[in-house]
DNA sequence: ATGGTTTTGACAATCATTGTCATGTGAGTG
DNA sequence: CACTCACATGACAATGATTGTCAAAACCAT
């Protein structure tokens, strides 16, 4: 071992809490919120502030760095996703595990719809949300 | 004219604010959240409470009458949709002016990626966000 | 060490939405 | 028509995630 850090985010410091924020994020498969990972984060000892947490994560999300998306009751959530591209999810309502997942084909079909309506700029939306195998019992 | 009135909601008391409350959604062709419905009831000189609002756009969107979404903001916004069926939108992002449009083949490769991975008590969201040609100046 | 910039975190503020509960309203009944 | 009573309403308080504030702390290069 090295003990070299990897900094969390181009640009930003590689501070303390920073690297534990990113740290949780490695080791989560599921989709969390950012009092989650706050939670998670004083579970573990880290001492680290609840606005840092927000800051952290709204920064690394910026950065695309990390995915983030609204639940249903408008709570964002947030993962570390092993995909460099554009992707979407298929996330388990109950764990928040996720699969992600590729749709090429979706892609063209809403740049299409979008330019035969005259809307430019176009950007979308796509999630599946269901129950996971290990969540059905 | 017959005077006749439609019940806003089977099961529903059709009473004078959710009459109004309707009546705003069927003028409109965008979506918009349930404050700016309250301000335009106020502005037609209806009144009715926030409270209702929330309350009537919530029962309405959960009879299926009115679709719902959240934006990047996690605010809610709501729309009277035509069509019948299951559907998805193309919204404008700077005045909400709403298309609505179908993609089987999308319904079908969601459920498909779901089952594959084992996943079940599917559903999605989709929407496509952009800029409407009247917006562009 | 020092100065200047970035970062942090406790705390207050925001803001859409929801809960509360006393009062209002209406449809059906006798 | 008067009465009942469940459903509705709305002013107000409460919630809860997120963001703003700002003084103190940490860092980095000189």
């Amino acid at each position: 071992m090295t003990g070299e850090r990897k900094p969390p985010v181009a640009g930003l410091r590689p501070t303390r809490q920073r690297t534990a924020v990113a740290g949780v994020l490695e080791d989560l498969d599921a989709f969390r919120s950012a009092q989650q990972i706050h939670a998670e984060l004083v579970a573990r000892g880290e001492s680290v502030g609840l606005t840092t947490v927000y800051r952290t994560l709204q920064a690394l999300a910026e950065a695309g760095e990390i995915d983030s998306l609204l639940l249903d009751d408008g709570e964002a959530v947030y993962r570390r996703c092993r995909g460099e591209t554009h992707h979407h999810h298929l996330v388990c309502r109950q764990c928040g595990a996720t699969v992600e997942v590729d749709g090429p084909a979706v892609e063209r079909w809403a740049d299409r719809v979008a330019d035969a309506h005259g809307y430019d700029e176009v950007s979308h939306t796509l999630e599946i949300f269901g129950r996971c195998a290990a969540c059905r019992d």
